[in-house]
DNA sequence: CTTGAGATGCCCT
DNA sequence: GGGCATCTCAAGA
């Protein structure tokens, strides 16, 4: 079965614009694609966060601009990539429009293509842990702070459309390791597709809310 | 490992 | 007594 153009083609910079926590919930089911080389790298979109700006205390961007977090006040559709405890980089995409800072954190994803090389990137695991959190998935597909701020409309790395399949559901719950974050640790803004092994906590800590 | 907030210290006027 | 460079250190999805 292979994708049609249109299935291929970028997600445009309207997409993101809406703002984190909706788009959060329409890329599930999206397809991340990696060119390394003249290899692709793809997968599907399986579990997402919200990251909704300098209100929300569990947000990069709490504190205002800073060196760091500089992309996530520009234009959407960028990649903000930071590189966190001293192991894992992590992909999220800007996801308002420019000067309100809004990400997404993509938190896992369901490889399609190229497993082979991805199974190189991490080590010898069973298929469905090659991308199930937010720093696996970065070595998965090779994505490290080099690609801060690149645009996710063209290669190397881009996101296309796609759709949840039949008897799938979204279901959200709060956020992964955001306790510091006071009013805002709470809030049911991390999203996935229910039942979905590559999904990075199978069994929620706390009962779920259909998305 | 990086970041950035807060502390500390230094020199100016 | 303020502005700024440097340090120090906790915390990070």
């Amino acid at each position: 079965m292979h994708a049609t153009p249109e299935q291929r083609a970028p997600l445009p910079e309207s997409f993101y614009a809406r703002g984190a926590l909706r788009v959060a919930r329409d890329l599930l089911g999206c397809v991340l694609v990696r060119r390394l080389g003249r290899q692709l790298l793809t997968g599907r979109i399986v579990e997402t966060e919200a990251y909704v700006g300098m209100e929300d205390q569990a947000c990069h961007a709490r504190m205002g601009r800073t060196r760091r977090n500089a992309v996530m006040f520009g234009p959407p559709g960028r990649a903000y990539v930071y590189f966190i405890y001293g192991v894992h980089d992590m992909l999220n995409i800007v996801c308002a429009p420019a000067g309100r800072p809004e990400a997404v954190l993509v938190r896992a994803i369901e490889p399609v293509e190229g497993i082979a090389s991805m199974r190189r990137l991490r080590g010898l695991v069973r298929p469905t842990a090659l991308a199930s959190g937010p720093g696996k998935l970065c070595r998965a597909f090779a994505i490290t702070r080099r690609h801060n701020g690149a645009d996710l409309r063209v290669p190397p790395l881009w996101v296309t459309h796609g759709t949840l399949q039949r008897g799938e559901r979204v279901v959200r719950s709060a956020r992964i390791g955001v306790e510091y974050a006071g009013k805002d640790a709470d809030r049911a803004w991390r999203f996935y597709v229910d039942g979905n092994p590559n999904v990075s906590r199978a069994r929620p800590a706390r009962p779920l809310r259909r998305a």
